[in-house]
Order: structure tokens, then sequence, then C-alpha cells
DNA sequence: GCCATCACCC
């Protein structure tokens, strides 16, 4: 029988998450980064007024906008000593509600605000940056509310906090679109609850959310997997009598993948069929849910229906594929993936082929990892430090098992350092491990010194590895020295690491080196196995 | 006015 949508006729329980998560592998996979948002280097702090160096007093409690990237110690926000203050005279009343100290203190954002106001949303707070050095004065709540959306829009939510919490001191009542903003804010930093708890107090102010609002917490409470909260607001939504919208189920469809629950997702997908019209969003979300849970050929499935069906996919639809299939052991698939892709016109991103390279290193299939690399390249798109480890990390792996490809895997590695990459101590253990393996004793002994020298400590491991290399190859001195820089770098080496050298100047018949080893490691609370021989 | 998608993990 087919799952209606949600509804308040409909039993909740239906939609709610099962008590255990029946999918954890599901998480496991969804650590999600921020992306960089396009204002990230925009930096605003508040400054307790009080802190503020100068002679003119302000209100305990206000505070002002400072830029650190402003950098320049001109650009204040506050005026110097005996400097005559710019713009509008403050209103009466304002005056009251600031309690200044000095009532003549004229602390405006008028001018910034109205330029503001001229300018689109995402240019706002590149001129807040401008001009905050200009002071600053609230006028009304939709001023208010646009320096508010402007620096929610910047990822500047803490910000956002402070200024809204401040709204009181200047006599302002929050409105429906203020209350909006702070919905936004708080899910934009991940907590719904919070922002549940303002929209309960918008709406007991009589402010009806309307979908783009609603639909903004539920996203949040599903990214999160609080799927149960998501369809409570999706209730009073119902309640309010403000219809969801494909983003709304799309949101919900996600939610619901996202804790595992494959196929109620799949029975809302086509459910949704039914009640509006699915876009690419509804197929790629739904892709990945199957993509995800190691279904990636149900996947493909429906991407046949999507484009059936006149949808164009896009890159992001494609990638989800990419990663499919690499998760499940099938990195190869990936192949066919990007021929279909190029068939329909759609551009290869950059993770699209990281995803896939890094797929293919994963499951082993270096050769065919490297030839995608240089298409990569070839296309324009440059890798980046963690690619460049990874593909470095696949190689050397590989080269454990296939002792010809050492080269490849040393030539890359060394061409890493020279471009000037930041080598991670994982890439620089593997490489030394391969090396050991290959018999490079030398050269993993130079990368061991290298990489202590970057301030990285290698594991014991990686330390033995190259002590049990060095022995077998007479060089005990080396291995002696491995032991040594370890003290310098406060890591006690293992018993194993004594046993090797120890060993092996008994069999040089150093016997006295050995004893001084010996010695060495008691002093240092390690009994080694081996004994000078006499 | 504001709402939804993908990757790297060693």
């Amino acid at each position: 029988m087919p799952m209606s949508l949600p509804s308040p006729c409909s039993p909740l329980s239906e939609f709610l998450p099962s008590p255990s998560l029946s999918n954890h592998a599901v998480f496991l996979n969804n650590t999600r980064k921020l992306s960089c948002h396009k204002f990230s280097g925009l930096k605003l702090v508040f400054i307790p007024a009080a802190s503020l160096p100068t002679t003119k007093s302000y209100p305990p409690e206000t505070t002002v906008l400072q830029s650190p990237i402003l950098g320049k110690k001109e650009q204040r926000l506050y005026p110097k000593e005996g400097e005559e203050l710019k713009g509008l005279p403050m209103k009466e009343e304002e005056q009251e509600s600031l309690d200044f100290d000095e009532k003549d203190s004229k602390f405006q954002v008028s001018d910034l605000l109205n330029a503001v106001k001229a300018l689109p949303c995402k240019e706002r707070v590149d001129h807040i940056v401008r001009v905050l050095d200009k002071e600053i004065g609230v006028l009304s709540i939709s001023d208010f509310n646009d320096v508010l959306m402007a620096l929610v829009t910047a990822n500047e939510s803490d910000l956002v906090l402070k200024l809204y919490s401040g709204l009181t001191c200047y006599s302002l009542e929050p409105n429906s679109w203020t209350f909006t903003i702070m919905v936004r804010c708080h899910c934009k930093k991940k907590d719904p609850s919070e922002a549940k708890r303002v929209l309960d107090q918008m709406m007991l102010k009589g402010f009806n959310p309307n979908v783009a609002t609603l639909t903004t917490l539920i996203n949040s409470f599903c990214k999160i997997g609080q799927l149960q909260n998501a369809f409570q607001v999706f209730e009073v939504m119902d309640r309010i009598g403000c219809k969801p919208n494909i983003q709304t189920y799309n949101c919900l469809l996600k939610g619901m993948c996202y804790v595992g629950r494959i196929e109620e997702a799949f029975e809302l997908m086509e459910d949704i069929k039914k009640t509006v019209e699915p876009d690419i969003y509804t197929y790629t979300a739904m892709m990945d849910g199957f993509c995800k849970v190691g279904r990636s050929d149900e996947a493909m499935e429906l991407l046949n229906e999507a484009m059936e069906m006149g949808l164009a996919p896009n890159v992001v639809t494609f990638n989800t594929l990419f990663d499919g299939y690499a998760k499940e052991g099938r990195p190869l698939k990936g192949f066919g993936v990007l021929k279909l892709m190029k068939q329909k016109k759609c551009m290869p991103d950059y993770i699209s082929y990281s995803t896939l390279l890094h797929g293919l290193l994963l499951w082993g299939k270096v050769l065919a990892g490297l030839r995608i690399f240089k298409e990569m390249e070839g296309n324009g798109l440059e890798a980046d430090d963690k690619l460049m480890n990874s593909l470095v990390r696949g190689l050397c792996r590989k080269s454990m098992k296939e002792i010809d490809l050492v080269e490849v895997a040393y030539q890359m590695f060394e061409k890493m350092k020279k471009r000037g990459f930041v080598i991670e101590h994982s890439t620089y253990a593997l490489a030394i491990q391969a090396l050991c393996v290959a018999n490079k004793v030398d050269d993993a002994f130079i990368n061991l010194l290298q990489m202590v020298r970057l301030g990285y400590i290698p594991r014991l491991i990686a330390i033995n590895n190259v002590i049990r290399a060095l022995c077998l190859g007479g060089k005990v001195d080396e291995a002696f020295y491995v032991l040594v820089l370890m003290y310098e770098n406060s890591k006690i080496p293992s018993r194993m690491s004594y046993d090797l050298v120890i060993h092996e100047l008994n069999r040089q018949e150093r016997t006295l080196s050995a004893c001084n080893v010996y010695g060495a490691a008691l002093v240092r609370g390690v009994v080694p196995h081996k004994k000078p021989r006499r």
C-alpha cells in the first residue's frame, strides 16, 4: 500500500525515526564539511564598548562592529578624540533607550544602512566592511533586519545573535522578517531546536511563517537526523495552511535517506510524484540515498528514469554515482558514468574527478587512477594537497604488492615535495613503508629523518620498519641513529626497536655497543628480550 | 525578501 504524505490526519508515527536507527553506516559517510562561503574572509567581531580605547564613554551594553581585516588602526567605528561625529542626529527616544553616559554622543549606522539597502544582498557585507569605520546608529527595524540578513548571509551568526539580543536596547520590536532571519540564523548554526523556539515565539506574536522559513527549519532538523522534529514542523505547516513545495519534500526525502530509511524514502518519492512534480533534486537525493547504502544500480535506474522524464542531470547527480560505485567497490563503473556525463554535456568538476580517483585508489585500481589524474590535470583541474597525498598513498599501498610500481610512487612523492605540496604524516608513513618493502632502505631512512625534521613524530611501527630494514642491510649505526632521534623527540622506542638493534649488533659481534643499547633501553624503562651476546 | 543536491579520512 502506498504511503501517503504526512498530514495531521495520518499517524505521524509512520514517519518518525525508529528508536534504534537501523543503518548506522549511513552516518559514517555523513561528516560533511562546511563549504567556504564567499564572505568567509570577513570577520566581524564585537568589542564591548567598555573596553574601547577612547576617552569617550559608551553605555556598557553597547557594542560596536570592528573588522580585523580592516587592519589599519585608523579604520574604526568610534571617533577619534575630539573628532566631529558624522551622521543624522539621534532621535530623542533612541537617546533615551541607549542611555548614553554622554547624551551628546551620536552613534549612527544610518549612512551605512542606507548604502547597504541600495545594494543587492550578496554585496551588502562587503559594503559594511568598507564603511564600518563610520559610526553606527540604528533607525528602524527594517534597517536592522537588513543588517541582520546581510550578516546571516555572510555566515556571521554569532554577530547576528549579539545584534538581536541588543534589539530592545534600541527600542525596536522584532517583526515577521526579523523572526524569519533569526530562524535562518539558528539553522545555519545547526541549532534547529533554538530555531524552533524562535518560530514558536514568532507564531505566538501572531506572525505566520511561510514555506521558505519552514523548509529551512525542516531541512535543519533533517540534516542532524531529527526526523521526528522535522515532521513536527511539517505538521505545523499543514496546520497553518502553508503548502509544502518540492523543496520541502526533497528535504524530508533526504532526511529519511540520511537515517537509513531508504524504503520509506522511496515510497515518499512515489507519493511526491503524485502530489508535486519531482525535480532533479528529488532524484539526486534519492539516488544518493541508494548509493550510500550500496545500491548504486538502483540509483542508476533512477537516473535513467529522470532522464526519460526530461530532467537534466547535473554534475551533482553524476558525482553521487561516482561515490556510490566507489564505496560499493565497483569504482570502474565510474568510467561509464564519466562517459554518460560527457554525452549529456555535463562537465566533470573537481569533485567528479577526485571522487572517482579516490574510489579507484581505494580499490587498488592505481593505473586507472593515474589515467584519471592525468585527464583531470588535462582539464585544467589542479589536484590539491589532499588529493595528491591520497594519490601517492594509493600508489604506495599498491606498490607494496606490485614492486614495479614503487618507482612511479616514489617519483610522484618526490614531485610533490618539489612542487611544494604539504605531505601528510600518513603519506610519509606509507611512503617509508613502501620503501622498506621495496628494500630501498636508504630512501626510507632519509624520509624518516625528513618527516621528523618537519615536526612529525613517526609511529612506532614506522620506526621499527625502518630499523628492521636498516638492520637487515647491516646498517646498524643508522638504526641506532633512529633510536637517538626518537629520544630527541621524546618518543620512547619499543622493546622491538631495541631487540632489532641489539640483535644486529650481536650478529656483527659489537658486544660493547649492544651493551650500551641494552643499558639505554633499561634507563628508559624498556627491558629488551635480546641480551648482548657475551 | 529567506528554502533543497555531491567527494577526500590517513
